[in-house]
DNA sequence: GTCTATACTTCGATAGAC
DNA sequence: GTCTATCGAAGTATAGAC
């Protein structure tokens, strides 16, 4: 009879284990007030659960950081890394197709950009230690796109062009303005819907800038 | 004798006094690891004295971030408005000075701006709170910015486009690689020296790119 | 102004009952 | 698996001597 109160607004798929109930607590705060932001009573009480139950299921506040940070790193990565490879659809279309999926996923979670540089600015560590894991498939997409690069640079699609600076000038473009939401809101007295209507707006923008920087024809 | 050896390495003017080693220690801190991520007795060892000497100067830890979140809220942005609103050099080339101007800052201050952000990001109040000081000034900004943007518009030099998006445009491609550096780093195998070489070819990038949007003839 | 010593608070983690 | 209670460590801040 606890229980069933306690479930009435879980769908029973996720929210329904305690573990779940701790991993979303710990995206949330972790991802708005950072590490060293958030302490485990503040993810006990929002996870509705008390501070054992953390360690009995983490072992640690840091491990339990550890997992979630590694969950977000993949989450970002994998996304739209397929959709720039693909070569079967036009390259014109591959950076439409990016910023738009892109950006369909910062604004699911808008946190997530800042999330992952600012913890990785403030734990240099961090980075090495969660790459690693996922190195090979990493350094492997660097070395995919350069290749991808060079090929439509052979066709005479587009300008030569670096994966370096190539992922700089999509992804600056598309990330900044999550990470820079704060200042934007409030020196032009944004609400939540008005930022919103600002990066739709800004995919054309981008689109449009980039193409007409890469592609040697039009 | 205690004090002579104290100030062998200090250049008079700003090292010889315990505030502004207190400050410096915190810049380097706070921007590094973060306000929750520094503690009092970390700023009084990286300043060379104990943690009572900061309460004497700066009444809490609190109270010394907020005044170096403001001085580096200030450092930012005071730079670069004059060149872009300076109207007796051509659009072109301020939108070029604006470049190098605002890249060697951040060359010289690379923690800027994710100090800025994550902790905006991390504390939403705390920009309204800092910012309010500074408030006409700011919004005066943007409001010139605008209607510069509107002048070179109708002269036809460049197209349509808002302060907001114009402002994204630029910045994001500048400061991005700065918050995105460690993870940059990592993909890469770079050390400082290659990042910087980094920066400074994204330069010419930029300009390009920006200039090919906006501009309406060439 | 600067130090040592210490009071007070909060945090992370665990022991032990259920 | 989940709770209450509590311990030891670390954090912020201050009192008081010099």
């Amino acid at each position: 009879m606890t229980k069933v109160d306690k479930q009435i607004h879980q769908n029973a798929s996720d929210m329904d284990n305690t573990e779940e109930k701790i991993r979303q607590a710990a995206k949330n705060l972790f991802s708005e007030k950072g590490l060293h932001g958030t302490t485990i009573r503040d993810l006990a009480t929002e996870a509705g659960v008390n501070v054992a139950l953390l360690n009995y299921y983490f072992r640690s506040k840091e491990k339990l950081f550890l997992s979630i940070f590694e969950e977000m790193v993949s989450k970002y990565f994998e996304l739209g890394v397929s959709t720039l490879l693909n070569r079967e659809i036009p390259f014109e279309d591959r950076i439409e197709q990016y910023i738009e999926v892109t950006t369909a996923l910062l604004l699911e979670n808008q946190n997530l950009p800042m999330f992952i540089l600012s913890e990785a600015h403030h734990d240099k560590e961090l980075v090495e230690g969660v790459m690693k894991i996922k190195n090979i498939k990493f350094k492997n997409i660097v070395e995919k796109e350069e290749s991808m690069l060079k090929e439509e640079y052979e066709k005479g699609v587009i300008r030569k062009i670096s994966a370096l600076q190539f992922d700089h000038i999509l992804n600056s473009q598309i990330i900044f303005p999550f990470m820079a939401k704060p200042m934007v809101c409030y020196l032009h007295g944004f609400e939540d819907t008005s930022f919103e209507e600002f990066v739709h707006e800004r995919k054309k923008i981008i689109k449009e800038m980039i193409l007409k920087y890469l592609l040697l024809e039009g």
